[in-house]
Parts: structure tokens; C-alpha cells; sequence
DNA sequence: CGTTCCATTGAGATGTGTCAATTCAAGTGG
DNA sequence: CCACTTGAATTGACACATCTCAATGGAACG
């Protein structure tokens, strides 16, 4: 019995309607929580000139790849795209997961080349931000520089709060804090906080949280037994997010 | 039988000789390593004057807190701290470990309130720079801004390596790439990559490595008595880095 | 010289990894 | 439209690294 939630998944603006191109920063429907927040309409505009559309980016992908040259910072429009690092031996630490009106490609900047790659999750479009640009329109518009600062430091505090779930946290904990987290930025889009379709894989999240993509099968399992989840393949719907909460925030 | 490396751990400026207070980022030590670096002479007078130097801390008093309201950043002069996080439950979560010459306090620039608390291992002197004059004085000077900009960029990509580290690798590892890590650290500052004084406890080195502090001392123990490390309490010496190395890289 | 904190070591418990088999979904080509 | 292939997800059985609990030893300090 397979129970589709295609309809509400896809609520995200969708690749295919590029006859709509957002061409402006000004009229995204993303510019709450992506870079123009707190930066006046005149200043938008300057911001505007430097920011480059491209086109999507096909799933599978890649934005850059490590050790490419940093050039710029990249916003999601639509899609998600997922952020990793190859160890020495060969094998993938997936760093982060980035859906649209956040900003990925900042660890690029310490060394002018990429520390990580991205790729594409799923067909998605991205504004490419010029970090030269970047630079120089921030030392004119004191604000902008305070928000990269700021787009940093979270950067480096969301890192922290992985390292504290790696640290510390058992399966069950890790896997609830990843449903809660998209929740609460499909949220922030204005989509579902209880409905959506991941769209990254099982082995994805298991990599991204230390976990063996069986364990994660399980922990969904569980989850979905206890009657917490429904789960039916990457469709995800939250039954009781009050219980979800309770497991993910710590130790019974 | 106790063998003490005191004369080369501490070779490090100590706080007792405080006659010689460094009062200016021009003469200091530590200066190659620190925020001024890539700056001409005339822009560190200027960043000179907005640095404040602090009385010492004594050994576990905190330099803030988490919650505390995000005012500066600091440089440490000498000696060592901890950054750390306290979870929901109440268990701390050690996120970094500051040697002298490295920058804190980041993370407080997102919510203008510190994401961490920060706590001094030994007795320990750090400049304390006031957040609101380096902004301004970046936007007057590009190079000072674009260093800022990496300085938080590679606390990224250090985060991504924990992150790495915790979600892949097994005990042994995730300590024998800390004392690497510590011993590059060291020689960067011109001490010894092969002795030195481990500045935090078993218990701190565990909660940074998502391990237990049994853990911890087995490894010790184990490195020991493969003739790669010499363990006495704090003081380590290293053997046998090569074989230290091929041991933190990977997967045997 | 006790007290306290930290580190070490041992024995046993357990959560998660490993290996292997099966099912399911989505294409692909005949 | 059906067989076939391929990759992803699930499930089970077992192994093992690390955790937990407990006892001991040692160093620092008043």
C-alpha cells in the first residue's frame, strides 16, 4: 500500500517553470533567509549585480569539487544539495545538507580552494555570489559584511551542534535530530513541517551521521512501529512530533 | 620511575613573567600565527590600539560563558583553553581546544551571544578584541577583513574534520590524530613536536573525541606498549611519528 | 597524612557494525 | 507490455569495539 505525498513534497519551486527565472533578489520568494536579509532595498540592488543565475544543475552533479579554486559562494534556489569531504583513503564524509535560501561554499575561503565538494541531490538551481565581489561590496555596506560574518558563525555553531550529535548521541537521537532539523527548515520555507520527501539517500544520511545505512533503515523502522513515523521509502510523514522531540533531545 | 619534560612543556611565555607584558601585537611572539598576519606595519598600530590584554585567567576560570552576551573575540597569548557546549541534559560537549596564537569566541557572532562557553585549562593571558572595532576597521582595511573571513573559514573546515573524525574513525585514531594535531600545533610555534605537556585532562580529551575517558587511557596505554608513544600523566613523547601517522591516517 | 581528583586496569554488557539474503522501485531493451 | 537489470532499502544473525561498572593506584594539595 504505497501512499504518495508527491503533491505537498513538490510545493518547492520547481526547476521545470523557468519561464520564471527569479532574475532579482528583490522579488525572490527566498530573500528572508538567504543573504539580502537586513540590507536596504538600494543596497539589494548592488548586491543584485554581482550575483550570477545559472543554470540547474542536473542531480548528481557537482557545484565544485575539493581542492577546486574558491571563487565564489553559492545560495540554493531549489533543489538540496549535499556537501562532503573524501578522506585520505578514499572513503565520503557528507558534511551538510543544503536546501533553498542557504548558502553553502564558505569553507573555501580559508585556503582559496574548495575544503569540500557539492553536489546535486536532485535537480536544483543555485545564485552564484562572487566572493571578490562579496569582499569588496562588503567593505562599502557595513551591513552586508556583519551578515557574512553572521552566515559564518552559524556555520560554525550548526557544525558544532553535529559534532556534539556524533559525540554523543545514540542512533535513534542522531536520526531524529536530521527529521526535526528538515522539519523545521521546510518550515522556515513555509512547507510542510510534518510531510516531505527527503531527498537524500538512506547511505547520505547514514554517512552524514556516522551511521551505517542498515542502522538507519532500522531506526526508521522503529520509529515508524512506535508509531512516531510513517515512512514509505524517502516520503516521511511526523505522526507525533512531541515524541520525536523527546527522543532527539537526549537519554531516556 | 617519573621522567619530567617540564623545562621544554613550558618553554611557552608563562604567565609569571609578567614584567614583560607584550603590549603590542608588533613585538609579539605570536604575531605569525595570530590576527595581524598579512597586515603592513602601519594597519597593526591600528588594530593595536583597539586590542585590549587582559589580566591572566587562572587555571578553570571561564573567559565566558555560554548565553553570555557576544562582545569580542580573543587571541590566546599563553596557555590553553577549552571551548564547550552544554547540552540539554546537562553533559558538556567539548568543541576545541585553543593553543596560544589561535583565535576564539567565533561562534558568538551569529546571535550575538556566545554558543559556547570557554574555560581555561592552566593559567592562561589572551587579548580580547572588541567585535564592533574589528568590524569597522575591516571595512577600512580589506586585508584585515578578508583574514577574518579565513580565520572563520578554517574554524569550519577544523569543525569538518572532528565531524569527520567522530562519524568514521575508531578510538585509536581519533586520539593519535589529536596528539598530531597538537604536535604540529606545537612546532608551528616553535616547540617541540615530540615532547610536550598535554594541557587537558582525560576526561577533556575523551568529551572533545566522543569517547570515554577508559577509552582514552587504553589507548595511551596500548600506544605505549607499542613503543609509539611515551606516556607519563601529561607529558607525551613521540616515539615514533611515522608509525603514529600511518595509525591516525586510516583503516589499517 | 588524609582527602580529593585523576588515571589506569579489568570484567562484563550492549549498541552498532559487518555480512548476507531478500524485497522493492525504476528503468531499459526486446 | 513483459523480462531483465540495476541500485536502494529492509531485515536477520552474528561479531566486536566501545561503554558501563567497579576496583585500584598515584599525584596534588591542604
Amino acid at each position: 500500500m504505497t501512499v504518495r505525498f508527491t503533491e505537498v513534497a513538490n510545493a518547492d519551486p520547481a526547476p521545470q517553470c523557468t519561464h520564471d527565472y527569479q532574475v532579482s533578489c528583490g522579488n525572490c520568494r527566498l530573500n528572508a533567509i538567504c543573504l539580502p536579509l537586513a540590507l536596504k532595498s538600494e543596497d539589494i540592488d548592488q548586491l543584485d549585480d554581482i550575483i550570477q543565475r545559472g543554470k540547474p544543475l542536473q542531480k548528481s552533479q557537482h557545484l565544485y569539487r575539493e581542492g577546486d579554486d574558491f571563487q565564489s559562494v553559492y545560495a540554493v534556489r531549489s533543489g538540496t544539495l549535499k556537501a562532503y569531504k573524501t578522506t585520505d583513503d578514499g572513503r565520503e564524509q557528507v558534511t551538510g545538507f543544503y536546501f533553498p535560501g542557504e548558502i553553502l561554499g564558505m569553507d573555501g575561503i580559508s585556503n582559496n580552494s574548495h575544503a569540500s565538494s557539492a553536489k546535486a541531490l536532485e535537480t536544483s538551481a543555485v545564485c552564484e555570489i562572487p566572493f571578490s565581489s562579496l569582499e569588496k561590496l562588503s567593505t562599502l555596506m557595513p551591513n552586508l559584511q556583519r551578515h557574512f560574518f553572521q552566515l559564518m558563525s552559524r556555520e560554525i555553531t550548526e557544525d558544532q551542534m553535529l559534532i556534539t550529535l556524533l559525540s554523543k548521541n545514540s542512533a535513534e537521537e542522531r536520526v531524529t535530530a536530521l527529521l526535526l532539523s528538515i522539519s523545521s527548515r521546510n518550515a522556515r520555507r513555509k512547507l510542510s513541517a510534518t510531510q516531505f520527501r527527503l531527498p537524500m539517500s538512506r547511505v547520505d544520511i547514514g554517512n552524514y551521521l556516522g551511521l551505517t545505512v542498515e542502522t538507519v533503515s532500522r531506526v526508521f523502522s522503529r520509529l515508524q512501529k512506535m508509531d512516531i513515523l510513517r515512512v514509505d521509502n524517502k516520503e516521511i510523514e511526523i505522526l507525533d512530533v512531541n515524541e520525536l522531540r523527546r527522543l532527539a533531545d537526549s537519554m531516556n
